[in-house]
Parts: structure tokens; sequence; C-alpha cells
DNA sequence: ATATAAATTTAGATGTATCTAAATTATAAT
DNA sequence: ATTATAATTTAGATACATCTAAATTTATAT
């Protein structure tokens, strides 16, 4: 059985991996769990001795087929929680990254699947995140960040890359949600910010906000 | 911050408590959780400094008022998610008992809250345990065990105390369920095994399952 | 190629929760 | 009242997950 701290760590270089190319270095997961180096360490001895992890001393990690399978049952359990939160008990989706922190770590498989069933098969988070289905593969999608699209460019958005509360909220203001569609007016060359149209109306937006923005090209 | 095994003890406290008039023994606990009483006296020792308990060593123990509301605060959670667990994800009333142990433990005011009127304020779970509103208090009821009633007196089943699969699925198969009308037949002062009629049908019931049945006199 | 800096690991502590075995206290029996 | 028994607690280990500080390895820069 898996321990609610490993199954973090899993997660955590599950999504690093997705960006880092190969192997993902200690001070990254470090970084991204808000703990220590030395913490770290500890861990990723423990992880290699079950299996769950390809490691070798001073060279990073990554996920073995059984940790890979570890980690996206815990990112379906998570996101279907968040489904969960936002659809039937009327969070937001700034309030629900925190409960589903902990809801994931619930040890049932009926129960998960069992949710999934009652929630009708969902294939996105509230985030817009893709849901694994019960075998562990991901609803394909064509999203591109904000930032890389060319001015005259139309899409809408289909997801974010961060659940932080304060991310949110500012989405919330500038009245952008999944779905709102998003056109390129110009980009600034200098900071890289942008202008575009939120369903019509004008903004400017940091390069930072766009990065996290995910769009469907239309 | 409560942990997850100081919530236990609560709860088996409060269990405890609710039936051993004023003090719980170290032993009774111990029993109770599976575990030894060594461990249930560190433990007491660390539940009484967050005064939580009263505790005199080799005196037994008590609920303080906060430790009272802490547990009565996790049978909540305990219940209502087992409501959830059957009314909405159709589960079995002898499935839900594990699962429940789990996300009873999660902390978040604002999900209780949201769940308990997602499920409309549910008075009873579904072994028909009374469940604790948002102050604490629970719904009071007049039930008594079958095996205390006279011959010939009728009732309905209102609640079970026991939470076990094997008790669960014994009461499944002679049929009955919370609702269900009984009536006492005869009572052998030998073994005190019972008969009784489930719905009109006769049958004979040890005294052990008898006491684990709570009856509303009609 | 070698010194310096950065990244990573080890060593040694701390806190939580548990255990076994031994010691202590309380209770029951004669 | 003294002894035997039962209940309870303490002492000392183990496992998990974390930390700080020190040591080691790798990468970088001149």
């Amino acid at each position: 059985m898996s321990t609610k701290a490993e199954e973090n760590y899993l997660k955590t270089i599950f999504k690093l991996s997705e960006k880092e190319k190969d192997s993902v270095s200690t001070n990254a997961i470090a970084e991204e769990l808000e703990t220590k180096p030395s913490s770290v360490s500890d861990m990723l001895k423990k992880l290699s001795e079950k299996e769950l992890i390809n490691y070798v001393k001073y060279q990073g990690v990554s996920l073995t087929p059984l940790g890979h399978r570890l980690a996206v049952h815990v990112i379906r359990k998570h996101r279907l929680w968040e489904v969960f939160l936002v659809s039937h008990l009327n969070f937001k989706w700034d309030e629900v990254h925190d409960i589903a922190e902990q809801l994931e770590h619930i040890k049932s498989k009926a129960l998960v699947n069992r949710l999934d069933a009652f929630l009708n098969f969902p294939s996105y988070d509230p985030h817009g995140d893709p849901i694994p289905n019960e075998k562990g593969s991901f609803p394909k999608s064509t999203a591109v960040p904000l930032n890389l699209l060319k001015v005259k460019t139309k899409g809408k958005v289909v997801a974010v890359e961060r659940d932080e509360p304060s991310f949110l909220n500012y989405l919330d203001k500038i009245q952008v949600s999944i779905g709102t569609h998003i056109e390129i007016i110009d980009v600034n060359d200098f900071d890289h910010s942008i202008d575009v149209k939120i369903d019509g109306s004008p903004i400017h937006i940091s390069l930072e906000v766009a990065q996290n923005i995910l769009i469907c090209v239309l």
C-alpha cells in the first residue's frame, strides 16, 4: 500500500515529467512540494525500493510503469472529486483544489468508479484538465498555451494550468472561464504581453497569465 | 489540528462512554481499536495534553467538552458520507463503513455542510444511527434493543448497532432493514433467543442479534 | 585542468504512532 | 492484611516523514 506522501511525490514527478523531458531533478521536486531536497532524497530512495521510480543517485528520476499507473490513478481521483465538488456541491473552481488534495488519497476502487459513473464519466475537470479513465488513458486534446498564438488567431479556452485561487480569481475578474472565446489582437515583443478580445471586449494580459491559459484554436 | 489517529481515539472514547457510564478504561479502548493497551496509554497522554480528554493515570478517561465536540463532528462526517454512498453511489449498507472511515477525516467545514445540504439534512444514516447537526446536537429517538421487548410487542426497526458486513448480510438474508415491522412472538428464558414475526413471517433470532437491532415500539 | 558553485546525498534529530517486554499500580481472593 | 491476578504504564524499538548541517558529487567558469 502506498502512503499519502508517496502518492504526492508520484503525482509531482508525473507533473514535472510532462515538461522536463527525460528525468526530473531532486530540487525541482523539492520546490514543487515545498519541502527540502534532503527530504526528497530520502523519499526517492524509498520509492525506488518499491520500484515506483527509476532512480540513480545524482541523476534524477523517472516513473516506472507501476509508478506511472499509480500517479495517474491519484490524478484521476483528484479530478473526479473536483468535478463532484463543483457540479454537485456548488463550490467554485478556485475553492476545490485543497479539498481534492485530501480526497484523492481515499482508497477504494469501487468508490472511484461509482463516483465516475455518478458524474457521467466526465472527460475534463473544472479547470479543463483531462480526466484519465479507469484504464489510465487520457482524452486527447489539441490545446495550446495562449502565449504561443499569432495575431488574429481565434480560439476558445479549454483549460488552465494553475490551481491557485489568486490566479483563478483573476480569471474570474477578467471573465475568463472554460469555453470563453478569445482572439489575439496584438503581441508586445518587449515583455511578451498580449492584447486580446475576450468575448468581444479588449483586455491586456501578461505573459505569465497567457502561459497558463490553454486554447483550442477555432 | 487533530490527526487521524487522535480522531479515531476520540470517536472510540465517545462510543464507549455511551455505555460505560462515567469513565472509559484503557483496555476497553485498546480492544475496540484493535491495538495494544500500551499504545493507548501513549495516546491518552497526548490527548490529555491537548485537553481533549480528562485523564488521571490508572483511572480511565472521559471527553472534555472540546474532545466531545470533535468526536461528534467526526461522527457527523462519517454518517453523512455513509448516506451519500448509499443514496447517490448505490452502495449497500454493509459496504460503506470502511470507506466512511476514511472520508470522515477529510478536513473542510464547507465540505461537510454542503454535503449535508446536498443530502437534504438527513437525520439518520443507512444503519439508522442519528446524524448530529452542525451544532453537534443529535435528533432524539426512543429506540429500544429488540431483546428488551416483551411478548406481543409490535414495533419497527429504526437502527442497528453494528457495522460489520457479516452482521448486515445476515440481516439482509432474514429480510430485516430499517423500517421493517417486527412482532415479538416468544422469548426463550434459557438462552434468551426470541421468536419474532418479520413483516408477517416467523423466524428465530439469537440474543446477540436481537441486542443489535433497535426498535421503535408502535 | 582546476577551482568554485550548485545540486544532491548522508548523518543525525525530531515528532507521530505503533509495538514488545518489563515495571508499576489497582483489584480481587483468601 | 497479604498475596495473586489483572489492568495500566514506562522503557526502549521500529517505521514514516520530515528537518538542519555537513559531506559528497556534478556542473560551470576561467
